[in-house]
DNA sequence: TAGATTGTTAATCGATTAACAATC
DNA sequence: TAGATTGTTAATCGATTAACAATC
């Protein structure tokens, strides 16, 4: 299954497809059409239609899409049949909110460690994940095999951090400080500016106050 | 400064350049043309000029824009120059993040409270501002004028709770719960899915893996 | 079979890039 | 003035929507 040359518009509404799915799913429907699922969440069928065919005719004429079905196959295009293995470097607030995440579990996200640099950290756990101190990040790392590390640090720790990560062989950068990474080839990232995100809204807000249409 | 019908690109890309400009600033630069610009931020050039013409001539001919100009111009597109106030629902660790940045309150954000179901937390102060309780808001909200608030709680409570705060005036939503709030005429709303954020992470990473170019 | 709905091609729409005249 | 770089129009590219034949 590979999939070469996806727009980045529809990677972006795949996670958003599945979290519908998933809620069909929890209340035991069975079949939805495109247009349907389309009412649902405020998209044309036709989009639906057209994204899913991105990766594979999943449906039936006549009949519509298998919800359990699609929902499957798509959690495999995003790769959540696989297992990763992640660490969080940061364990501030927004760290340790993560680390609470049982959700991310669920979806084949398993947590291996978290680092800091405060002592006063050192040895203290989070639902069963122990806080280690970012000297022994090397060793941890060598033992273990991981894939994805989230990046909750002050900005300016980041691209050295990240450097850092990538050179224990890190694969994948979920980042949430405010700053672009500059990553070699074959590594990726995922950024969280939240606040960029308020900046969105605040231009929403704005927008509506001046002119409320 | 009524900005009408400007694209929903061009908007999610403006507090990208807001940043990139606060950074030159910072850096004590005073002028940058849209090429150079262009290429820090791995943009084209023509995409910088063409998304500022949308609000307004910032720039001079055979000059480039002046970056404090062009910064504060940016902010105030955004509605930075204004202040606006914030409650946070939600005390877990996602919201006692948020109350922790110090850097949305230089952007205008100002927080006025922090609202929690939890009688553990009754009291308790995060930099200054209290957590109350839930059963508080609407005296609280008659007292205060407040207009964004950010939902830190579980999905199951999202869509009353929002519906609560937009009974009680609130204007803008910062939603953080997994799950999409349908919301009246003139109430605005910004989702940060982590989740989701997570998933397009593994899509990239699984991407790699089986075609690393 | 008839009805429904997909998969897919073609048409439209919008966003990005290129080009260049205007002008500092 | 000459050089640089914007603001803006025109060309291209890509994404979305519409339409419909295929088919369950």
């Amino acid at each position: 299954m590979s999939e070469k040359g996806i727009s980045l518009a529809v990677i972006k509404r795949l996670p958003r497809y599945y979290r519908y799915l998933g809620e069909l799913l929890e209340n035991d429907v069975v079949r939805i059409s495109s247009k349907e699922l389309s009412e649902r969440m405020h998209v044309t069928a036709s989009q639906i239609r057209q994204d899913l065919n991105n990766f594979g005719g999943f449906g039936q004429q006549g009949y519509g899409y298998n919800v359990e079905y699609l929902h499957t196959e798509i959690g495999k295009i995003l790769g959540l049949d696989k297992k990763y293995s992640m660490i969080i470097i940061g364990a501030g607030n927004l760290g340790q909110a993560l680390a609470n995440y049982s959700d991310f579990e669920r979806k084949g996200f398993v947590l291996k460690g978290i680092f800091d640099v405060n002592p006063v950290l050192k040895g203290v756990s989070i639902r069963d994940t122990p806080i280690m101190m970012m000297d022994e990040l090397e060793e941890f790392l060598k033992k273990n095999s991981v894939q994805i590390a989230a990046l909750t640090i002050p900005k300016s720790k980041a691209p050295q951090t990240a450097q850092r990560l990538v050179k224990l062989g890190i694969k994948a950068i979920w980042n949430f400080a405010p700053t672009d990474l500059h990553l070699p080839e074959g590594v990726v990232s995922e950024n969280v500016h939240l606040s960029e995100s308020l900046m969105r809204l605040s231009y929403s807000l704005k927008s509506k106050e001046e002119d409320p249409e």
